[in-house]
DNA sequence: GCCGTGTGTCACTTAACTGTCACAAAAATA
DNA sequence: TATTTTTGTGACAGTTAAGTGACACACGGC
């Protein structure tokens, strides 16, 4: 994992600094910015090979820049990381609606950090916003915010969509209860690790209202969590 | 959040007793070590779900021990919360360095000490990705939790699926049952030490699902243990 | 107020996994 | 070959994890 290039876009220098000394023990090459206008300027000339993007920014909030990144094709397959400062409900999922690739919430630990980032560097797999996302006949519309399988809507409450979107742009890799509360209901939100559980069945049990196989693509990898895996499913 | 254990290492008493009353009130069990050699022992014999480590201390720096421990397979994943008399970008240094994984400088607030502790606490069980392991066809993917060869899937329960992740990131060596349960087990589990026996031969089933030679990558050591080689095997 | 909807939690059921045993088979030793 | 030691194997019961239905509460709209 040597070479890569990273943009830090954060408007505190101290934060800046803390994690450029990390990432740089960990190798990678850190590029800096602290305005979106500079980090645009950055992303578009140096090509960094993934973005950690802060929230909170002046000029516009962190998916201002978003948004730019992601509208201009030559930039809108490098992933992003979105750092955000705590439990500002649903920033995961609306960061998710306009693209960015991962969350961490402050604080964070610098290794778990670094384990993303190369896991998000190795995966090379970048949200495209607007984009629907499918699988098989299974279509999830981001900006309509609904669920179809071929011609059926599937009646989803807002938490077993966020659920859905949520395992959906993260497909093949299991994830735990705590895990899936932090990314779903966001940081600091403090509920039962179970009620995962009860929101993985209705959620099955609503894409079970086809006849195709929707409902098994979640799931349960015991011991751990959950797991949305397409594999070894006979779909359209 | 209950049950959790922390480690508070300081030289001062007073300080000690303040944290302990503030964490005791969040419901944590506290231990306390006021030189590095009591807080490695503790460590070692007890182990605390997480630690909070103050900076100074006679006879060494708090960076000693943390080096120690990660110098400690067992103990090189407990989360630590580094308290520094003031956030220098040195001690940031050295600590990301050697792992710490948060900072807190002195004077703070108990409050945010508990708020960070917990936010540790629930990204502590964070899945660990890594390069995915393969022998021949046989794939084991840590991030999905799954081993599969070929396109076929191999369904393994947890404890053989950690097996199997233990002798495929520790190829060609010999273990004995005892140092197998340490690893995959964890320290500190009593149980027979033939059970690894029987779990051996269902992780050997399971990978006998295939026509391949795969159930004979583990092989018996007679009067040692067990060992995983893919030397003398025809694999694809 | 009164609904309907969505949500979190509980108690209970069901299913899966685990550890241990007793015995069989194999290998080493005599 | 007979004996001893070590490992393989199938079955069992206890334990733990996940599935499930019901309930109570909060919320927004009427």
């Amino acid at each position: 994992m040597t070479g890569h290039s990273v943009l830090i876009v954060d408007d505190e220098v101290a934060i800046r600094g803390m994690l450029r000394m990390a990432l740089e023990l960990a190798e990678f090459d850190c590029l800096e910015a602290g305005t979106i206008d500079d980090a645009h300027e950055i992303v578009v000339n140096q090509r960094p090979d993934i973005i950690l993007l802060d929230w909170m920014l002046p000029g516009g909030s962190g998916l201002e820049l978003l948004r730019r990144l992601k509208r201009d094709d030559a930039t809108a397959h490098t992933p992003v990381i979105m750092l955000t400062a705590k439990a500002t409900e649903d920033n995961m999922i609306q960061g998710l609606e306009v693209g960015a690739d991962d969350y961490l919430s402050k604080p964070f630990a610098p290794r778990e950090l670094i384990a993303r980032m190369k896991a998000l560097l190795r995966r090379a797999r970048v949200i495209e916003p607007g984009e629907p996302l499918r699988i098989g006949a299974l279509n999830l519309d981001m900006e309509a915010r609904r669920v179809s399988i071929d011609e059926g809507v599937i009646d989803l409450g807002p938490t077993e969509f966020n659920l859905l979107l949520f395992f959906m742009s993260h497909p093949e890799r299991a994830y735990s209860r705590a895990q899936i509360l932090d990314y779903v209901w966001g940081p600091g939100v403090y509920v039962e690790e179970r009620t995962v559980d009860v929101h993985i069945r209705r959620l099955r049990k609503a894409l079970q209202i086809s006849d195709g196989p929707y409902a098994e693509l979640i799931q349960t990898v015991r011991g751990t969590g959950y797991r949305l895996s397409a594999r070894g499913l006979e779909l359209p």
